[in-house]
DNA sequence: ACAAATAATTAGAATAATTCTAATTATCGC
DNA sequence: GCGATAATTAGAATTATTCTAATTATTTGT
């Protein structure tokens, strides 16, 4: 798995504002979480991270990952007594988990409903991120 | 620590709608819960349960909790990758998290912005609840 | 390009929160 | 009060994650 030169420099341009190194183990990790977009928790990335780099450790996918969400390339998302998923959509939306299926999707929320959102905050209250995680059925598991 | 007989008649109507019996030690979670509403951990429970029931054991803690929330009388509070929280504010309603203080706050959302979150859906997903949290700075900690 | 300095990776042990197990005890319906 | 059933208990087990110390890779200065 190769990540594309685009995807490629914004790691390392990423990268190098925090004086952190662009390694292959890092670029492999990020490849695998643009590769299936389907939020995978860290045991899903080190199982796909090994088909293509058989040596790489649970530790360093832990590594890897905490790196890239502090560099900003890959959002955590988390729901109720869940392992922790990896998302690379940067936009500001939301997750509707199924409790049937366990899929998670994302949901692409309004500039205003988040406006409203940040309105709703009482004053002093500086928000950095705000984390909205929808719990239901999702159309393939309504109808059981 | 005694439940208001108020809550305790909630409790057990509550409980009997799915058979479930009610016990000192539900009552006693309960009533620690509803006391000082601060959004504790399971540990931060058991330890302020003890005080009144020194025999009460973490797993019953656990399960007591399992069983509130259950029967929809306390709501569980999650934040990435930290214990679990338990809050008995049944309104539908957000939380703001400090990452310096650790404080949790209870933020009440207008029914519009609501109303417009279960828009945001695509077609055909049914949402049971929406979880909402931020993050960022609280008041005291905002000018560090 | 080379050596020294620094950072990252690795395997495995350690930790923290939660869940499970099997035995005991409490509660409910009669 | 008695039997049936459910809940509690202590401790072991599990799961996700983090830590540790040794090894390896990358960068920087020359």
């Amino acid at each position: 798995m190769n990540l594309a030169p685009e995807y490629k420099e914004r790691l390392e341009e990423a990268l190098s504002h925090t004086g952190q190194r662009p390694t292959r183990q890092r670029e492999h990790v990020f490849s695998v979480i643009l590769e299936k977009r389907d939020h995978p928790t860290a045991d899903e990335i080190y199982a796909r991270a090994r088909s293509g780099m058989p040596t790489i450790s649970l530790a360093t996918v832990y590594n890897c990952l905490d790196t890239l969400v502090e560099s900003g390339l890959v959002r955590q998302v988390n729901f109720d007594r869940e392992p922790t998923r990896y998302c690379p959509n940067l936009t500001q939306h939301a997750h509707f988990y199924c409790k049937e299926s366990g899929e998670v999707v994302d949901v692409d929320l309004p500039e205003k409903v988040i406006a409203q959102l940040k309105a709703a905050l009482p004053k002093g209250f500086v928000p950095q991120h705000i984390n909205i995680a929808y719990h239901g059925q999702c159309p393939g598991c309504k109808d059981d």
